[in-house]
RNA sequence: GCUACUGUGGCUCAGGGGUAGAGCAGCUCACUCGUAAUGAGCAGGUCGUGAGUUCAAUUCUCACCAGUAGCUCCA
């Protein structure tokens, strides 16, 4: 007999040998029809795994992560499967189940066309009808590579070889397919309901663009056609919030042909947003003990070559002049740290001068590649609030909190803190080249950081390789409404920019220290932040950042006199008011402003004119009645006093 | 940059080898109206750009430009 310990924490008894299937159908019938996989021991695992040891075993439904995936992932497996029936010649690669689905890559002679995808879907929902069981068999190293030479595999032969000798592969054979495969599996085929195949892709073989581009399907699986109807229901829902789409309709912004990819031009409604932003974070920078600077938007070469961006960052700069024939080669900057640090260098500085803390509302330039372009989230030109901090080793820790405390007191502001998370984002010691600075140092600031880190609590995921060429960073990362996830906000720990741009400080023993460089920002960029403020609150922004926050409604045109009026005292205490005087009917300029998104909306008629009141509609609450005009102001002043969401 | 798809008046879209249509928006007129679209009329397009095929191209082919999704990259 052996002791399991289930999810409760109750301990049964059950005979050596069990499988997880089994002890689901000892808890109760209905468990086992939804149990997708067994969690044993913290090891995701298949139902039907033996279990022969005591052991924690928690059952895994859909609506755990690890049955979700095992539910996905056996979809993926039954795509590969239709694919290969209708098209013998592909080669496989790989097809992981992911957040919201599944994909599968492959190798194909000619691309996948949408009406190939309704095909392969068919087919799908044909093996799941056939319930083929999924079986699984191990084989050394030797003989699968063997097995998926024989087979004509060779991404699969490639994957095998990178393992270590000796290891033994697991594979996964439903009806006439087999891969190789960690697993886990549902236990046939059959147990799949709802497939849907959403698109085809290009993706790169291993993710490196040295490599062969192959196709890629996506799909996804749930285990109702309810579910799954709703899933994508959801989507068309979130696209509607697309901020490319809406902030176009909102004339935020637009894109001329004419100037180019990448190069928004904003509104006067999008500026006026950005306005809003930036000069809450100049003051509230000003505030916390920020300098500001203004520094040029372009430098010789030579800086760029001092600062190692020439070196690192050359194909994402825009470069004016050719080195071979031009005297003087000059390039818009991609980054502000080494103009700013040139400020710091201009005089020598005391440990007692530190910390310095200087910020700049600062407009990069970045030769983005031409595919990667997208509205206002990537742009090959932006503003960004940008700032560094120079610091004694030991003024690190308390100036990085006062940092991560700015950006929180950001992000709450703008409501979105509960939208974002956390990347501890570490070079790759694997790809040295990528980076300046010494390979212990790299270690060691990652430490420091990890441990600052920890002393906020902040909850953070480690990825290795996605630090700046100069130091590793915390990313604030956000989703888009498609999914993909980009980085909002950053800070960066630098030791090796100071060093390499000679910035030092006078220490108490008068010897020359080289600094530790904060680079952080405090809202992000600014087209950025806003594409997720659009999203965020689906153009309908809090009354402080409206571009109009209350339109004028006249009834009639012997109203309009008095609509004036009414606007000008609001413009007075500085309320954004627009007066609608068109010859149309109140239910049409309702219908208009609504669409518009604007908070308020003042109906003026005979009887507010006779009152020397407004008649207050809410874009969320509707008609609020009449209050006085004085009422009015106060209430809407408050609101944007307080920055109310 | 790579893969696939897309490009028709300001916007959303229909059409299709014989030089174009709808709705909304715009303008004009009438209506002077109380909380999500009043009616009528008018105007607006060398069908993304360039080249090729053809008696004839907006329609077919190619290149370029721009857009969308994904990959790579990235704030």
């Amino acid at each position: 007999m052996i002791k399991i310990t289930l999810k409760d924490g109750s301990t049964q008894e059950y005979q050596k040998g069990i499988s997880v299937k089994e002890v689901a159908e000892s808890i109760s019938a209905g468990l086992a029809r939804v149990a997708l996989a067994g969690e044993v021991d913290g090891k995701v695992k298949d139902l039907g795994y033996k279990l022969e040891n005591d052991c924690t075993l928690n059952l895994l439904t859909f609506s755990d992560e690890g049955g979700r995936f095992a539910y996905r992932h056996t979809a993926s497996h039954v795509l590969s499967q239709a694919v290969k029936r209708l098209f013998p010649n592909v080669k496989l690669a790989i097809g992981p189940a992911i957040d919201n689905g599944f994909y599968y890559d492959f190798e194909t002679e000619k691309n996948f066309l949408p009406e190939d995808l309704a095909k392969i879907e068919k087919e799908m929902e044909k093996i799941i009808k056939e319930d083929l069981t999924l079986e699984r068999f191990t084989l050394p190293r030797d003989e699968a590579i063997k097995f998926m030479e024989e087979k004509g595999e060779p991404y699969k032969v490639e994957l095998i070889r990178d393992l270590p000798e000796g290891e033994v592969l697991s594979f996964y054979k439903q009806g006439d397919s087999v891969d190789l495969c960690a697993g886990p599996h549902l236990p046939s085929t059959g147990k799949l309901k709802a497939i849907k195949l959403m698109s085809s892709a290009g993706a790169y073989w291993r993710g490196s663009e040295k490599n062969k581009m192959l196709q890629r399907i996506y799909g996804t699986a749930f285990p109702k056609r309810s579910e799954l109807d709703e899933y994508i229901t959801k989507l068309e829902e979130a696209k509607k919030r697309d901020h490319n789409k809406l902030g176009r309709e909102l004339e935020l912004f637009t894109t001329v042909e004419e100037i180019g990819q990448g190069l928004p031009l904003l509104m006067p409604k999008g500026a006026k947003i950005i306005q809003i932003l930036q000069r809450f974070v100049e003051d509230e920078e000003e505030r916390r003990g920020y300098l500001l600077t203004k520094t040029p938007m372009l430098a010789k070469s030579d800086l760029y070559k001092l600062s190692g961006h020439w070196q690192h960052y050359k194909d994402g700069m825009f470069i004016l002049g050719d080195e071979a024939k031009d005297e003087e080669v000059m390039a818009l900057r991609p980054m502000t740290c080494p103009f700013q640090f040139m400020i710091y260098k201009a005089k020598l500085h005391s440990y007692r001068d530190l910390p310095i803390r200087y910020g700049e509302t600062s407009t990069l330039f970045r030769n983005e590649a031409s595919g990667e372009m997208h509205g206002l989230i990537r742009v090959r030109q932006f503003t960004i609030s940008e700032g560094h901090l120079v610091c004694t080793p030991e003024q690190l820790e308390d100036e990085f909190k006062g940092v991560v405390d700015l950006i929180k007191f950001m992000m709450e502001t703008l409501g979105i803190q509960d939208d974002v998370t956390y990347r501890f984002s570490k070079w790759d010691p694997n790809n040295k080249d990528k980076y300046i600075g010494k390979a212990e140092d790299w270690e060691d600031v990652q430490d420091k950081m990890r441990t600052i880190l920890d002393h906020l609590k902040i909850d953070y995921k480690e990825v290795v390789g996605e630090a700046a060429f100069y130091g590793p960073k915390l990313d604030i990362q956000s989703k888009n409404v498609h999914g993909k996830e980009d980085t909002i906000i950053t800070v960066q720990v630098d030791f090796a920019l100071a060093e390499r741009m000679d910035m030092v400080y006078v220490d108490k023993n008068n010897d020359k220290k080289h600094p530790f460089v904060i680079h952080r920002t405090s809202i992000g960029c600014y087209e950025r932040t806003l594409a997720m403020l659009i999203e965020k609150y689906a153009g309908a922004f809090p009354t402080w950042l409206s571009p109009v926050q209350a339109k004028i409604l006249p009834l009639v045109d012997k109203h309009h006199d008095f609509a004036y009026q009414v606007a000008a005292m609001l413009k007075d205490r500085g309320v954004r008011v627009e007066v609608d005087t068109r010859n149309e009917k109140i239910g049409y300029k309702i219908r208009e402003a609504q669409l518009e998104k604007i908070p308020y909306m003042l109906v003026i008629g005979d009887k507010e004119m006779e009152s020397n009141g407004v008649a207050v509609r809410s874009r969320k609450d509707g008609d609020l009645g009449t209050v006085s005009v004085q009422e009015f102001v106060d209430k809407i002043l408050e609101e944007i006093r307080t920055k109310a969401k």
